[in-house]
DNA sequence: CGGTACATTGAAGGGGCTCAATCCACGTGG
DNA sequence: CCACGTGGATTGAGCCCCTTCAATGTACCG
């Protein structure tokens, strides 16, 4: 029932405001036009990449991230004997290709799963951001803190929460981080997973996560209905989960005077 | 029989070193004397916490980082009813504080596993770094990205390894991060942890983690005697547990031509 | 209309957990 | 000097959550 064929409707960012990384980093404080202007030029120059093809290769030596500008994309790491591990999701504002960028040779593979626009940044160039635009820089900076927050919950989740528990979270964070660029209401989205990429980045079994949201629809707290979910009980899933709002919401710009 | 009583030694990086951050960076690439009067300079002022207190504490605001010189400390976060997940631990020449910095209230606490020495850096001295020094402003990034990569194969390890391959994949990234600080020799070195850390960071009971050490010594893989962890045949261990160790040990500096 | 991709459901088995006891080394205070 | 407390390692028994295997259902597509 969920994500039966997967893109009835791709992943695009509310046209209402431009580029999706300017809406998420305005959220951290109010952006000057010039801050503005910067960030949409670096959302600029865009390429596509086909659905299932690989955006960055493991092995292969990258110099410059890219910022997801539309679909989505995983990050894996697939065992000799076929076990798969999801390591991240981007969405669109996402950046993609840290930490490959600063590596001899990329570590993982990054897959579109649906048809991807990018915007390629040089490191080079995000470098030269720190110069003249520390606010920015610190707002790149966070971004990355706030991937290494979702990486630690992620890690909560398969290490000591339940099949349920692991579940309601990752409900919870898709919700919220759908939310932040425009691609989720107020308690509901479009999944833009199937079962078998849920398993796989929680660490469990298609089957098991089959029953985990069947359960989860059977105690009234999720509706599941042609891939979209609707979260019933914001309340009741989040002491469910464990789930704290805050660690996707609480980053902030600095203040112009604190420059270095 | 490991780490039965915590420190009869202390955790410190080799001596003839100075500084565990300077060791660690300067096998990326040969470091100027500048640089290295610089980065020793961050690691110069010192601050002392005992064993079993936090460094960072949940829910507090912090505009420093800190960088481990001595002892070893652990990020982690505790669930409602008990359950404890470490999302990692760091060892002399770490960087400590990451992404709490960034964030309104830190995320997580850190404590010390032993007593700690640690040198803080304000967040506005690393950002100075970005202006003068860009190759070690990329030796910053290069050490975030380091810790991104071995979040992504803790990942993997809760996700999709059995017990017997996370703990064989643990003691090889031990072995690697410590020879790296001179505190492993070829193929052994002391174990840091009991057996509940490791149990906690690897999602495990201490059961287990006991059993699973166990069918490793019996298997003759490796010798653990008063606290001394011997890998006896680094080959096999690696392939057992699907281990490269090539994601701690790949990181380049860039050329000085490199820069923006 | 067969093929593909995905969701769904059932039955059986196992890996790892819980609970509980025991052992051991060490440090402390009487 | 010994009794005791403590932190940690070790081991066993029983059980349960989740996996594996397998079959079925179903929508969509060329």
């Amino acid at each position: 029932m969920i994500g039966a064929d997967m893109p009835p409707r791709p992943m695009i960012a509310d046209p209402r405001v431009a580029r999706p990384l300017t809406r998420k980093l305005s959220r951290c404080g109010a952006l000057t036009p010039d801050e503005i202007a910067i960030l949409d030029d670096l959302q600029s120059a865009t390429r596509v990449i086909r659905r299932n093809r690989e955006i960055i290769t493991e092995g292969r030596k990258y110099d410059t991230l890219f910022i997801l500008i539309e679909g989505v994309s995983i990050r894996c790491r697939i065992l000799h004997d076929g076990r798969r591990q999801i390591l991240n999701i981007a969405f669109p504002g996402d950046f993609i290709g840290f930490p490959s960028a600063f590596s001899e040779r990329a570590l993982y593979s990054i897959t579109a799963l649906s048809d991807c626009v990018l915007a390629p940044v040089p490191f080079s160039r995000l470098l030269g951001l720190f110069d003249r635009q520390p606010r920015l820089a610190a707002a790149v900076f966070w971004s990355f803190a706030c991937e290494a927050a979702m990486y630690a919950e992620h890690l909560i989740d398969v290490g000591r929460r339940s099949a349920l528990e692991r579940v309601a979270h990752f409900l919870l964070e898709l919700l919220t981080r759908l939310q932040v660029i425009g691609l989720a209401d107020e308690c509901s989205f479009r999944m833009p997973l199937t079962q078998e990429l849920i398993a796989d980045a929680l660490g469990l079994s298609v089957p098991h996560v089959n029953r985990t949201l069947r359960q989860l629809r059977d105690d009234e707290l999720v509706s599941i209905e042609e891939h979209i979910v609707i979260i019933k009980d914001v309340e009741a899933l989040s002491a469910l989960a464990d789930f704290q709002h805050s660690y996707l919401d609480q980053f902030r710009l600095p203040d112009l005077t604190a420059a270095h």
